[in-house]
DNA sequence: AGTAAGCGGATATCGTCAATCCGCTTAGCT
DNA sequence: AGCTAAGCGGATTGACGATATCCGCTTACT
């Protein structure tokens, strides 16, 4: 699936680069966000630009090769979550467990989020997401577990609100962005109006202030 | 408060042309954030880029000249909510307005959300605004408004949090953000846990899929 | 042993922004 | 009315960061 029937197989060398540029890419596209320079990427898989040029045409194809199987992780999630009886449960599945995903990987959450990111490939599993969404949504509304004002685009508005506090707390506090979550899920749950034990504790004003001083530069990049 | 009392008074032309720098730097910063140029807000004024620089060394003093009355026109707000009698009309008061604030200014967003923006002054009044946080949170908790687990840094993480939703739906549907701060705020709220009807109806999928394409890139500048 | 494939990384190119400089204009004084 | 310091515009310079290429050397494979 990675590599076409052509004549000649790739060279080993080549192939083991191709290998390592592609780890490294995961890895920095993960830590930092899709920003990251080929040439970043390059030296972090210790291998001269070059190599990473002759790969890959640019930053972008890396991407879409990367993240196609990402987001169909994301996906299946939903799926699974489809699978789940209680449609509180699948609701809230889904969204713990891929915002655990966009939080460990900046730039899954940022192919996520903007539909200008990313290649046909990816375009693609981002339409057989929503579908999903919208009938999660419907379920848990049909059910009275959820407010019946709620509709499907609030899960993407609060996808998108969950960035800046993960963005600020990663190194700092990991689970913190879970606390918001929870504000959010007692904010639209309509079967049990008791409010869920917070996952973790406020940040102190000193920890506070360090998180929102060290946020990292949001490194997406704009397509040509 | 402006000019000291040096020798000589300013020219005509050039307080004129000060205003008018002034002006329109308040107009980009709410309009664009922090990240315009002095150039950029040069243009604007319809002045030439020689004249933005012999007013102000550089875009920080003219930050700085700006935004120590807008962050008092928050302190403001915040002395306003705690003579507010009722701690739930006080603590979302308070919420409201400086939020609507932050709507109007992303410059100000950025400033309020970013400490290592803007000089002693700014601190200061930063500083000032923290204490008048933590009092209106004790309030609302005290008088069992809120719950027990709330505390004063998730305001400024809820903040952070409302800040993609509002850039990215600025243009397209003014108000949308207030839906999700009543989400948030019903998932605080202990005295009525019924839901809040919602200010804004949410967004169809073609409009969230618009709002998410178009977002503004966000033009913060680090500090030399 | 020969050679096509691959390699590294210095370097060219581009775009963006900050800041200066200098020839011309004008406000304000006498 | 004439003088001059102050002000003006904006082309230009310089720093920087990112992308992408090029080319002399090395290596895998037959």
């Amino acid at each position: 699936m990675t590599t076409a029937p052509s004549p000649r197989p790739m060279r080993k060398d080549a192939s083991i680069n191709r290998e390592r540029l592609l780890d490294a890419a995961r890895e920095l596209f993960a830590e930092k966000g899709l920003g990251v320079t080929l040439n970043d990427i390059a030296r972090h898989a210790g291998v001269g630009v070059g190599t990473a040029y002759r790969r890959f045409a640019n930053k972008e194809e890396l991407i879409d090769t990367l993240f196609e199987e990402r987001l169909q992780a994301v996906e299946a999630v939903a799926r699974e979550a489809l699978d789940e009886p209680d449609p509180w449960t699948a609701l809230t599945d889904y969204l713990t467990r891929t915002l655990q995903m966009q939080f460990g990987d900046r730039g899954l959450h940022q192919i996520l989020d903007d539909p200008t990111l990313g290649d046909a490939r990816i375009n693609d599993v981002r339409t057989r997401i929503a579908p999903l969404i919208v009938e999660l949504v419907r379920r848990a509304k049909d059910a009275g577990v959820v407010r019946s004002d709620f509709e499907p685009t609030d899960v993407t508005f609060m996808q998108s609100a969950m960035a800046p506090i993960m963005d600020s707390t990663r190194d700092l506090a990991p689970q913190v962005y879970e606390r918001y979550l929870t504000f959010f899920l007692d904010g639209i749950r309509s079967d049990d109006r008791t409010f869920t034990p917070l996952p973790a504790p406020a940040l102190s004003s000193e920890i506070t202030h360090t998180a929102m001083t060290s946020r990292r530069r949001s490194t997406a990049r704009r397509r040509a």
